[in-house]
DNA sequence: GACTCAGATCTGTCATATCATAAAATGAGA
DNA sequence: TCTCATTTTATGATATGACAGATCTGAGTC
């Protein structure tokens, strides 16, 4: 956890605390986070904090009311199922032109990255999410193509903020998941790599779903009000709840 | 040109404002834009008025260096290059959406939409944007999936400021173009419809480089400083500047 | 217990002021 | 006319404070 060199601008400092605790979990979805309290957090005045907060509300990691506040978004289903019609949108847009274009280290590497991710998948959670981002990063790298390398960055950086919670996953997904779909994409051939690709990105949605659907409720339960004390917590109670 | 109702706040306001005149063309590429005068402009704070910008920067149509100024983005080729790889991953899925779920009026209504479009490629330049941008929003929206929309709809924003330049086309674009496209995609084959919007929107970036040329050369001219005065306008003179 | 309602507290929005830096304007020297 | 260093002006970044509105708290009521 270094500061990422010189910020150079507090906002964007701010930007990168606020994500990183999003990220790793030590917001929970729904907590309402205050301006004033991180701007004193960090030592500076709460300006370019809600700078920060803006771009995460853009980013979709965010979400505010205009004299309520900001808290991290609960999705929707209907947000997962978007956000996943326009991931599959842009990764198998990736996929293809991996499959055209990209080097043969490109395609060495992959081999042994979503052999890493196989391997994770079953043992380690904890590397799991950062090993099966950056493999999916090294694809859209191998696409040539910064622009959309970027956009499928900014929508992994959302579904991240939707593992860090409970995983009562363990379900039985093929050992060979990851490697068996690279096998696909180094072959060289755009339309199947789009086609497993596609396939996926819909199991991805799938699992997510499933994982998601005890906190749908929740978001029901806020409604628009945006809680700042513990009051949420006993909603969290209260629900149906088959959290775990 | 009406209020959009009531903002409900400053920044929204300075937000469709800039954006308006940006998307009519009355901001040029590389205008450098002042804070405090749209502020004095507007009779608001320069605080509601950078909240706007930043928002049209993270929108891809302004850039800024942090005490140089902001200016209406000026693209690369790259940035072309990027942008219709994006925006060819969403409409392709969008198409194949739609061929798939689409109602009946939606496929009526978008006979109607192509064949406006057609005719006034040829004949009314003015009308054509909007009409275009309608065809392809009604396309998003029979796909049935909002995130998808809206995604759509912001690469589209960034495209049209490119087009409020010259236009020397007029270049023999098939009179049927768009009609020969929602043909196939009321047709309801999703993967022959994807074909189909990928080869239309490969169409578009090669018009669109053509188009551009011209300002690629001037972004390099302007290169990273931001030219407030009308020292600019000198630069457009010496280059080799075919524009028009 | 549940419900209401008035104050206290917190929130985001916005205005104003200061500061460091980038670009412009100026002017001396070739 | 050109170049280069200087000053001047303009810009974005940030701090601070005021304000309206949302939420919270707690006493009072049933």
């Amino acid at each position: 956890m270094k500061e990422t060199a010189m910020p150079s601008s507090l906002a964007s400092e701010a930007y990168e605390f606020v994500k990183q605790r999003i990220l790793r979990g030590n917001f929970t979805m729904g907590q309402v986070i205050s301006r004033r309290k991180i701007a004193a957090e960090l030592g500076m005045s709460f300006l370019p904090v809600s700078e920060a907060l803006l771009r995460l509300e853009f980013e979709g990691l965010l979400e505010s009311r205009p004299r309520a506040g900001t808290r991290v978004r609960i999705p929707s289903p209907e947000d997962v199922r978007g956000h996943y019609i326009v991931r599959e949108a842009l990764e198998v847009q990736a996929s293809m032109l991996f499959a055209a274009v990209a080097t043969e280290e490109d395609r060495i590497e992959l081999h042994a990255l979503a052999a890493r991710v196989d391997a994770m998948s079953a043992t380690n959670q904890s590397l799991y999410l950062p090993a099966h981002e950056k493999l999916h990063r090294r694809i859209a790298e191998g696409a040539r193509c910064p622009a959309l390398s970027l956009a499928i960055e900014k929508t992994h950086a959302l579904a991240s903020t939707w593992f860090c919670v409970a995983r009562p996953h363990s379900d039985e997904s093929p050992p060979r998941r990851h490697s068996d779909l690279v096998d696909i994409l180094v072959a060289g051939d755009p339309v199947k790599a789009a086609e497993a690709m596609r396939e996926h990105v819909r199991r991805g949605m799938e699992n997510t779903m499933k994982r998601l659907k005890p906190y749908f409720q929740i978001r029901k339960a806020y409604g628009k009000t945006f809680f700042r004390s513990e009051k949420r917590d006993k909603l969290r109670i209260i629900l149906p709840s088959a959290l775990n």
